[in-house]
DNA sequence: TAGATTGTTAATCGATTAACAATC
DNA sequence: TAGATTGTTAATCGATTAACAATC
């Protein structure tokens, strides 16, 4: 069992991936697997899974498999999403908003417990605690919820500066909806997402 | 230059991020690139990106670097992204109908032409060409429109059904917004926007 | 010309897979 | 026990990078 430093990012990019299948067996009422059939699942070799966990520890069992609870809990700890995490959107524009609206985020661990923007058209908008606030009240909201991830939904002209706003108001998770590249600090996180860009590889191959 | 199917997957998954880089660098202003300053810009090696692009073709000057507006037109031949592509949502809840709406996709060469449903609450409601239509006429839809790439933002338990309905209709790449793993034939394409996934990923590396 | 940068080769690095002893 | 599957090692495979001749 490696420490936490040595573990390729590759391997823990797989890990969400092998508890959204774990979800999906245990809803069609099964308790127990083996990494073969994670792999076929998944498309990826049971030699693959079994390689990748057992960068973490032994979690199954010669002959049988893998208990999924056991597994699941497991996998729920390494990623440290065994509790509940607040989270922020910032741009309350219709991006915006339907994220914070967004219900598989809380069914999975994450609850959005602000939205911010600069524009004072749009705040005050919305309701209850997803009432649009100002983006001047961000540190002291972030201090005051404990909050360090952050969904950056703002057009991409003023993506960079707003993310410069958020990692200075201790946000170390972006989640970046806006189509650029991002530049940070080595101890902030950001994961992209741009439908666009997947469209994109997929008509490569289209005839 | 190697022929189409040589080409890793991996290196086309690379060249949208290089044409929205390029996109960034026009809006600044500028009219000539390196492989040195793009890779700084997106935290990859200059010769990863000379690699890449030498797969299909030379479209650099030795001691000059590279003409953003050439290379933008040859990128976007390669990935067939020099007209614009037709697309289909189905699933009209939350997701679906801001999916519908987002102009971010026709801004770069793909428009939602049409939005469908199986609930007959929902068929009908919306305006214009995004009137929800009945999945029931899905096969005609796409035949008459010419459309081979579908959005699904339906509910995770009907997301292999729904899929394989869009398959048989002719659909070849799906952009899935459902948190499962889909399994299709070989020659559709199928990409992954799971928002939970990424910050899961992100989770792992917090105090 | 001198400086800069490409396209490409060869070396390195890291990830995946095959195979199997251990053991449930 | 016999069959199955793990965890792990070593081999393979493929991707990245360093280096440089070519040349603008």
């Amino acid at each position: 069992m490696a420490s936490v430093t040595d573990i390729p990012d590759i391997v823990i990019g797989r890990l969400p991936l092998y508890l959204r299948a774990l979800n999906q067996l245990v809803q069609q009422g099964q308790t127990i697997t083996s990494s073969h059939e994670l792999g076929h699942q998944l498309g990826i070799s049971s030699a693959q899974i079994r390689k990748d966990l057992s960068h973490f520890g032994e979690f199954g069992k010669q002959g049988t498999g893998y208990q999924i609870s056991h597994l699941q809990t497991q996998l729920k700890q390494i990623l440290q999403v065994n509790r509940e995490w607040p989270m922020i959107v910032v741009g309350a524009g219709d991006l915006g908003r339907a994220l914070a609206h967004y219900g598989g985020f809380v069914e999975r661990g994450f609850r959005v417990v602000g939205v911010f923007d600069n524009d004072v058209q749009k705040i005050g908008t919305g309701s209850g605690d997803l009432k649009v606030r100002d983006i001047r009240e961000l540190i002291d909201f972030l201090h005051h919820n404990n909050v360090r991830i952050a969904m950056l939904a703002v057009p991409g002209n003023v993506a960079q500066q707003v993310c410069d706003t958020l990692v200075n108001a201790g946000v170390r998770a972006i989640l970046n909806y806006a189509p650029i590249t991002l530049i940070v600090p080595e101890n902030v996180h950001v994961q992209y997402i741009d439908p666009v860009m997947h469209l994109q590889r997929m008509t490569y191959y289209l005839d």
